[in-house]
RNA sequence: UGGGGUAUAGCCAAGUGGUAAGGCAGUGGAUUCUGAUUCCAUCACUCGCAGGUUCGAAUCCUGCUACCCUAGCCA
């Protein structure tokens, strides 16, 4: 339920507890989503969001949303809409707005203060020097020629490197700790590089920026961070993250890195990289497309906030590496459907059924539910006539076993109707069946209280003359996982239907949610309107534990 | 081969020395004018494996095994 909200603890709240308990931080609880605008957000940004916003809110902290913009070259401001978009969406805002690049300046002094300490030095190794210096897994690394550089040289190195004095790849500063480090991300790891390139909110005020390993403890020292939770591939930078505070010593309190598992689903793929290359290869349409597992994608096939949020309550916070039945995530989103949206009658594959015993020339209204499980929801009226549209699925020349809708001789309701019982398949010369003859009951009619027998089968169906023509999208997954545990690319994942519904629909305005009779959640998509034909993509199916088999 | 992590049901996940929560999926049943929903029941004699400590171990100790991360001037 969505009441559910934030409730569930974890191992991260623990710690915070601990911490309050302790009074480490005076109380405080300040969390910060840290991304780097240089793409979408998908379901597994989703997850840490979450779990920042909420954790705050828990705790009576805040949350800061900040641009995590160190690389002048992969970022672009065209990406921060889309997150800020995305992150209030979820339903969630940020205390304060904030770009890593503000603190430039800061950083800089930082790392000259490092310089001072004698814990910083320019390096002129290329890159291909750096890496056979660097070391192996299982060998330590050498020093460079340039580690016992003099701290004036250092210092005048240094700020030539700022002042615009050598080509990319010349030099960069780095930390002074240990290349015989079992740990490589100790083994002096650059902090400063130069990158000639104009910044989306600096401009070309700095042709050098700092690494990740170096900004990201400052950036949450600055804003006075106290539980900076990152993923578990930063493990191994934690202790990177606490010398950079340690070793530059601004901070009192200074933050503590936590670590937890990233998102994984079935049935999908979250690696940014794959993701574009869906995009760029044109196998969807865009980054919202509805089969994406982006916020956008997510929001344009017709997946709730609510429900994106219960699923990442649900799926829990841990340390070890999991994939997530994307099934939970349709349950999430069915459940939170089924208590607010409305039901239609819509008819897939569509089968003409004459009641050859009704009044030709006239038209009833039916009354039926919007929702059957929210009676405030009310009523809405529905021509009912002598001949009607049923779906393809609700009828079978020669039925399967335990199959209860129509087939020849057989009897059921119609939805909000009247009971009917097949008389007649008409067939055309290839034994294509065309149209259906069937005779009602005119005491069975809906609401009446008519107890004289009972039926197994309710059908749904739409009155032919006044049927509204609409398209309907289904969506497959976009991966399909094989045996081997192999991801590949599903290519027939849309599939375009014709259907009929009701004439409410005509009403339908973009982004309405409606239960499609027995067959799904569905959602009007303003750009996918097809000449006169509103097209409706299916958000989810309806659980069914009868496939019929023709 | 170094270092860092993680192992609890088909999938997630609680549990931190006192006799295995919860959710999803599944199964059986009740209700049903949606084969939906709802409801009830059921679903780990056992916690990666092997020893050990203890009255008592998923929890502590020892030794193994499997998987993930890690050698960007990305984050």
């Amino acid at each position: 339920m969505s009441e559910n909200n934030g409730t569930s603890t974890n191992f991260i709240h623990s710690i915070i507890e601990k911490d309050l308990e302790s009074g480490k931080y005076g109380g405080k609880v300040i969390t910060r989503f840290p991304p780097e605008p240089n793409g979408y957000l998908h379901i597994g940004h989703a997850k840490s969001i979450c779990l920042n916003f909420t954790t705050a809110q828990k705790y009576g902290g805040k949350c800061n949303l900040r641009y995590d913009d160190t690389n002048p070259v992969k970022e672009d401001v065209e990406y921060i809409n889309s997150i800020e978009e995305d992150v209030r969406w979820l339903g969630f805002e940020w205390d304060e707005r904030l770009w890593a690049s503000d603190y430039f300046e800061t950083m800089y002094n930082a790392a000259v203060a490092l310089i001072n300490k004698g814990k910083a030095y320019v390096c002129d190794l290329t890159a291909d020097e750096m890496k056979t210096y660097r070391g192996t897994l299982t060998e330590p690394g050498k020093e460079s020629p340039y580690r016992s550089r003099s701290l004036e040289e250092n210092l005048s190195l240094f700020a030539d490197m700022k002042d615009g004095k050598y080509a990319e790849g010349a030099k960069v500063l780095r930390a002074k700790i240990d290349m015989s480090s079992p740990n490589i991300n100790m083994r002096d790891p650059i902090i400063y590089r130069i990158a000639h390139a104009v910044h989306h909110n600096t401009g070309d005020e700095w042709c050098i920026y700092p690494m990740y390993d170096f900004a990201h403890p400052i950036e949450d020292a600055i804003e006075g961070i106290t539980h900076s939770i990152c993923t578990l591939e930063f493990e191994d930078h934690r202790p990177l993250y606490d010398w950079c505070l340690r070793e530059v010593g601004w901070w009192p309190t200074p933050p503590q890195q936590i670590e937890f598992a990233r998102l994984n689903l079935t049935h999908t793929v979250m690696s940014k990289r794959l993701l574009k290359g869906l995009v760029d290869d044109c196998v969807v349409e865009g980054w919202d497309d509805p089969r994406m597992p982006t916020i956008a994608g997510l929001r344009r096939r017709g997946y709730t906030p609510e429900a994106i949020r219960d699923f990442c309550d649900r799926i829990g916070v841990a340390k070890s590496n999991s994939t997530v039945d994307v099934g939970l995530l349709e349950h999430c989103v069915r459940e939170d459907l089924g208590g607010r949206v409305e039901s239609r009658n819509v008819v897939e594959n569509p089968i003409k059924v004459i009641i050859t015993n009704y009044p030709e020339g006239i038209l009833e209204e039916m009354e039926m539910e919007n929702n059957r499980n929210v009676p405030e929801m009310g009523t809405r009226r529905v021509p009912f006539g002598r001949e009607i549209l049923i779906d393809g699925d609700d009828f079978m020349e020669v039925p399967s076993k335990g199959y209860f809708r129509l087939y020849p001789g057989n009897e059921v309701r119609l939805k909000g109707a009247y009971f009917i019982t097949c008389t007649d398949a008409i067939k055309d010369e290839q034994g294509n069946i065309v149209e259906i003859h069937c005779t009602y009951d005119p005491q069975t009619r809906s609401g009446e209280g008519f107890e004289g027998r009972k039926v197994k089968g309710t059908i749904h169906w739409v009155e032919a003359t006044t049927a509204l023509p609409i398209i309907v999208r289904h969506y497959d997954y976009l991966m399909t996982d094989d045996e081997s545990g192999e991801s590949r690319i599903n290519p027939d994942s849309v599939t375009e239907i014709n259907a009929f519904s009701e004439p409410s629909l005509t009403a339908v305005r973009p982004g309405d949610r409606f239960q499609f009779f027995r067959h799904g959640y569905y959602i009007a998509d303003s750009r996918l309107t097809q000449g006169d034909h509103r097209v409706f993509n299916r958000i989810v199916d309806l659980k069914s534990s009868f496939k019929v088999t023709k």
